[in-house]
DNA sequence: GCGACAG
DNA sequence: ATCTTGTCGC
């Protein structure tokens, strides 16, 4: 298996073709929306895409994967713990998406090639970073109200590499960051739309929905009855 | 050396 | 991620 020095190496080779414009279908018919449950005892870990209609949210089809992990969690090197049950996931999808939203960040990374990144090259997709904290980067001056944003600005040298969005009034926002083939501006458009009800995307909420049900199936169908006798 | 650290 | 119900506060 790859070693964290190798993964690292792999990563500033590939950060040069993340592409940062738009470049999408018009108009968007169907997003996608990734996510990864853990089960710590039996070291397994699932994997599940969702494709939605991006006009009505209607689930248009769903594939997931559960394994064993294959590589420790590392800030940093996320892209390499879940990436396999994601590729697995998203071959046996049925309904191709015009862009995908990913659980983590993208530029927002310390390499500027977080999963979303590492996600979108991978596949050579427009994916957007979608990530529930912070992994690095400062903001300040965040509005309360829903839609407000604010720059995401690099520590090291300063780039901004992502936004804070607030999805609901004086709810802790997410940080909206490119992942491959998609502007900053245009990312942080779409994740607000997504969020109609809650915090986080539906594209995101569904996604956690399938991996949870996928674990539970796959550990269910393991677990073999006692030989009758 | 210390703190911070996507899931 | 996971351990985990009710409870404090707007």
């Amino acid at each position: 298996m790859i070693t964290p020095a190798d993964a690292i190496i792999l990563q500033e080779q590939l950060r040069a073709q993340v592409i940062t414009t738009d470049v999408l279908p018009h108009p968007i018919r169907t997003i996608a929306g990734t996510d990864v449950e853990y089960d710590k005892s039996t070291n397994l870990i699932a994997g599940s895409v969702v494709v939605l209609d991006y006009n009505t949210l209607s689930v248009l089809a769903v594939a997931s994967h559960c394994m064993e992990v294959t590589f420790p969690y590392i800030p940093g090197l996320f892209s390499f713990r879940e990436m396999p049950p994601l590729l697995e996931a998203y071959r046996q999808l049925e309904v191709e998406p015009d862009l995908i939203i990913c659980d983590g960040q993208g530029l927002a990374h310390q390499r500027r090639f977080g999963l979303a990144c590492h996600f979108g090259v991978t596949l050579n997709k427009p994916v957007i970073g979608c990530g529930k904290t912070r992994l690095c980067g400062q903001y300040q001056n965040l509005d309360e109200a829903r839609g407000s944003v604010a720059p995401l600005i690099a520590e090291d040298d300063q780039a901004l590499i992502g936004h804070a969005l607030r999805t609901r009034d004086g709810i802790n926002p997410v940080f909206v960051s490119v992942g491959h083939k998609i502007s900053l501006d245009t990312a942080t458009d779409i994740v607000l739309k997504m969020a109609t009800q809650y915090r986080l995307p539906e594209t995101t909420r569904l996604a956690d929905h399938y991996a949870r049900l996928a674990l539970l199936d796959y550990k269910s169908g393991s677990n073999k009855p006692p030989e009758s006798v």
